[in-house]
RNA sequence: GCGCCCGUAGCUCAAUUGGAUAGAGUCGCGGACUUCGAAUCCGAAGGUUGCAGGUUCGAGUCCUGCCGGGCGCGCCA
């Protein structure tokens, strides 16, 4: 179906485009839902612009436009208001229609996919596997995942969409990792075999604790550390099993965290840092091709118009340090290098925090002056503030380390466990326990996404596994309420949807419920534009209240003929919406909680 | 010092990117369970949108200058 504002959009377009005569351009005519009620269900902007381009006054514009269009299929007659804005309220009549082909709609729900989708790079967690993983990714990962789920389904075509994990397996670190287990005579793969896995946990992070003491405290070590880094770059067959070893046991690892908390992301999406290795030096032969290198300080650098250092000096983009290694800018050149020629990519998208905005500016900077990505290519940075603890501060754990990612999950399955021993102690217990699950991280990732992605948001357990607010908890007993009513009246939905079902919406809360279910498809649209999650949740916590209000005035399993049926119908595109948008943010809904 | 981001109700956040009377949640207050799950709903209260100018039919949003905060600014990622 097309969305209701593009309808809009067309009709009163073509109108301006007759009243405003060959001479102009017509402006657009800007669609719009209306935020207050008394001024209908959607609203045009554009008029006042087109009366001020025309050089007309803009009411008697309107009411041209007005007399002009015909919207008499859905609309009320359309009302010319305050300095311009024609106000537009649909008939009853037409949005049962509407709402009826989108209950038929088994997959999308009446919601069309976007016409030639582009090719898009969705480049997200992308955790430094020499370390478990902390809360610092979580946002990338659950954004990034969110970001990936909603294009899949705008798009219409899952092929179009490909998750990068751009892990950091490779740099000086691991030089003094594998330095670690080569003196020591420890063989990772081997080890974890052989213990348990809480065993290869602690071996990693032991690992590095002890090699970076070693590092630091041991001259000697360190040196044989670097030496190892030159061996790793050379692929040296007496230290690539270690290293081998060492992203194994960290990938295994990471999988779990993406498992647990439901992120799609799995080994195959993983290109890390040392994909890119080989392709490195062609970067910079290829820079230099295109008479961007320079050298400044032994270092080889691009400079790009805009760029100042603190001293209001050009500001380079380093690609190789003096003494000859490369860097993240180098890598990241070469991902777009692959990006563009193998993945065919036209859009690509890194979700990574607000710090490394400049970064993104001048990587983009440098394709575009290189000609490596071409006007074609859409180069999209998505950046996000810090998780902060209750001070403020980031969030830390009490001694001041990372919070790691498997804490912190664990802590939310525990806490939304014992609400759930409170609220519902008969449940059996493996139901509590996928309850507590699906809480707990839905939670976790709920109060993440519902924040603007571009300020930072303290993370806060009450809050965010609160019943009452905003939250995954809430939504989540919205879902399980609307599907206690299916269950308590015995309703089978594959019944219920064979019938020859007339929908006849007639009181006010059927009507309200009714518009906003039918707008689902204009936020999937914006979210998949302007990568903005929260708007998404907006909505979705909107649904939910609107439906509880729907809840308490209008019976459902008491009322009779057209007006259960239409009810039931209504009560299932709501379970339906939410569990399809909870799904498109990552989050489970559950039968019952 | 320069650059980027931010400043909205006591608190946490929105505001469809320039649209109408700035909205939610939460806290506190007042109501509603013999009624499909009260983990809910309804109501009232709460504001000089950091400050001062400017742009125009119209500004929380755009431009300028201040104030306050966060982040970044050559060989880490």
């Amino acid at each position: 179906m097309k969305p209701i504002i593009d309808i809009l959009e067309q009709r009163v377009s073509d109108v301006m485009a007759v009243v405003a005569g060959e001479s102009a351009d017509a402006p657009a005519a800007i669609i719009k839902s209306s935020a207050n009620p008394q001024f209908g269900d959607y609203q045009a902007n554009g008029v006042m612009a087109l009366a001020k381009k025309i050089k007309q006054n803009p009411r008697e514009l309107a009411q041209q436009i007005v007399a002009k269009l015909d919207v008499g299929d859905m609309c009320e007659p359309p009302e010319v208001a305050g300095p311009g804005f024609i106000n537009f309220r649909l008939k009853p009549g037409w949005l049962a229609q509407r709402l009826t082909e989108a209950i038929c709609d088994p997959r999308r729900l009446g919601i069309d996919s976007c016409e030639n989708p582009p090719t898009t790079v969705v480049d997200f967690s992308g955790p430094n596997i020499a370390k478990q993983m902390h809360v610092g990714h979580l946002r990338s990962t659950i954004i990034g995942d969110t970001i990936a789920r909603v294009l899949e389904f705008w798009y219409g075509n899952p092929d179009k969409v490909i998750r990068q994990n751009h892990v950091g397996d490779w740099g000086t670190q691991f030089g003094m990792l594998v330095q670690y287990l080569i003196q020591h005579r420890i063989n990772l793969a081997i080890s974890s075999m052989q213990g348990s896995e809480a065993d290869s946990l602690a071996n990693l992070e032991d690992l590095y604790r002890k090699s970076k003491e070693s590092f630091d405290n041991d001259p000697q070590f360190a040196a044989s550390s670097r030496d190892c880094v030159v061996k790793l770059h050379n692929k040296d067959s007496s230290v690539m099993p270690f290293w081998q070893s060492i992203v194994k046991t960290s990938l295994d690892e990471c999988q779990k965290i993406y498992d647990s908390l439901g992120v799609n992301l799995t080994e195959h999406d993983v290109r890390g840092e040392s994909f890119y290795n080989d392709k490195l030096p062609s970067v910079i032969s290829e820079l230099s091709a295109a008479k961007l290198l320079q050298e400044s300080d032994g270092a080889q650098c691009v400079f790009l118009d805009g760029f100042k250092t603190k001293e209001g000096e050009p500001l380079p983009m380093i690609v190789q340090k003096s003494d000859g290694a490369y860097l993240y800018a180098t890598t990241d050149l070469a991902a777009i290098q692959y990006r563009v020629g193998q993945l065919r990519a036209d859009r690509i998208i890194y979700v990574t925090d607000s710090r490394q905005k400049l970064h993104f500016e001048m990587l983009f900077a440098c394709v575009r002056q290189a000609g490596w990505a071409g006007e074609s290519v859409r180069l999209e940075h998505v950046p996000f503030g810090s998780v902060l603890g209750d001070d403020g501060k980031p969030f830390k754990t009490r001694s001041g380390e990372n919070v790691k990612l498997k804490s912190l999950l664990d802590e939310a399955e525990l806490r939304a466990r014992q609400v759930v021993e409170e609220k519902n102690p008969d449940l059996p217990p493996d139901l509590k326990q996928r309850i507590a699950h699906a809480v707990g991280v839905g939670a976790v990732k709920y109060a993440d996404l519902s924040n603007n992605l571009v300020t930072d948001y303290i993370f806060n357990w009450d809050k965010m596994l609160a019943m009452e607010g905003n939250t995954a908890p809430y939504m989540q007993y919205a879902y399980a309420r609307v599907q206690s009513i299916f269950r308590k009246g015995q309703v089978d939905v594959a019944d219920l949807l064979a019938q020859n079902h007339s929908l006849e919406l007639a009181a006010p809360e059927e009507i309200g419920l009714a518009k906003l279910l039918l707008r689902y498809g204009e936020v999937v649209e914006t979210v998949a534009r302007d990568l903005r999650p929260h708007l998404l949740t907006t909505y979705l916590f909107d649904l939910a209240q609107t439906f509880s209000g729907f809840y308490t005035n209008c019976p459902v399993l008491k009322a009779e003929g057209t007006s259960r049926n239409t009810r039931l119908l209504l009560c299932y595109q709501t379970g339906r919406t939410i569990q399809h948008g909870l799904g498109l943010l990552g989050i489970e809904t559950i039968e019952q909680m």
